[in-house]
DNA sequence: TAAACATATGAATGATTGTTCATATGTTTA
DNA sequence: TAAACATATGAACAATCATTCATATGTTTA
């Protein structure tokens, strides 16, 4: 049904007011947009067992294949994609490349998730 | 190749100590899996707008489309899975349904979430 | 009570994504 | 430098998922 010039909303009544003060205060879609691809690289429970892992130390690829029980492929698939959200970060140490937490952004939403699925 | 009894790990020298440590860190996998379905749902844009539209008011169903400029079916959807996760919950008001955020973990963790891409 | 309104939901579909396999790149050691 | 070791990566496949469409459920009003 047409309200206005878009043909969107089914309903009669619409607070147009209310819609309009939160489309002000709404980010922008870039924005929203790469906020929703940060929280996908949360959403994956081997992304996160790399994540918990890294919070008690740095570990090379090897180590976190074994700890993981996964192959070394499956695991720098997912390094990749942790390293392109910079939330981790690596050096070459020798044959190794460590991994390591890029900051404590990562801890804290990891934190503020258990409390609350801890309701 | 094996390594003791299990054959996972391709490289030569495991740190079988650091791996034990971590381990013995480690949520349990109902845990792990629990975390990364909860941020899953953070992780679609969809899912985040509605977020942000419910941190400026309470809102039904019906305006929730205008102002996302979706179906009224797809918003329908996604305030399930929502729904499900407890970060929305919602009450009839006459022939509209009102939803509105369960508690302050959203925010926080939104919130940590954007200040992590500002960096 | 019938019609209109508001929301919920099941099935289907196209798109996205995690893992595997094979192999390439980079580093050390003999 | 050749071989061994450690990691990275492209392609393919199976599984997951967001949206659409059609329709069902629930509420109000005439």
């Amino acid at each position: 049904m047409a309200i206005g010039d878009v043909d969107v909303c089914e309903c009669m009544e619409v607070h147009k007011d209310r819609v309009e003060n939160i489309l002000h205060q709404m980010p922008s879609e870039d924005q929203l947009y790469d906020l929703a691809e940060l929280f996908k690289v949360f959403g994956d429970s081997t992304r996160i067992r790399i994540l918990f892992a890294l919070f008690e130390a740095e570990i090379c690829v090897c180590d976190l294949a074994e700890t993981l029980n996964m192959t070394q492929s499956a695991v720098s698939h997912q390094l990749k994609i942790l390293k392109q959200a910079r939330l981790v970060r690596s050096r070459r140490e020798g044959k190794s490349v460590i991994y390591f937490l890029a900051d404590d952004h990562v801890r804290t939403i990891i934190g503020q998730g258990f409390e609350h699925l801890s309701e």
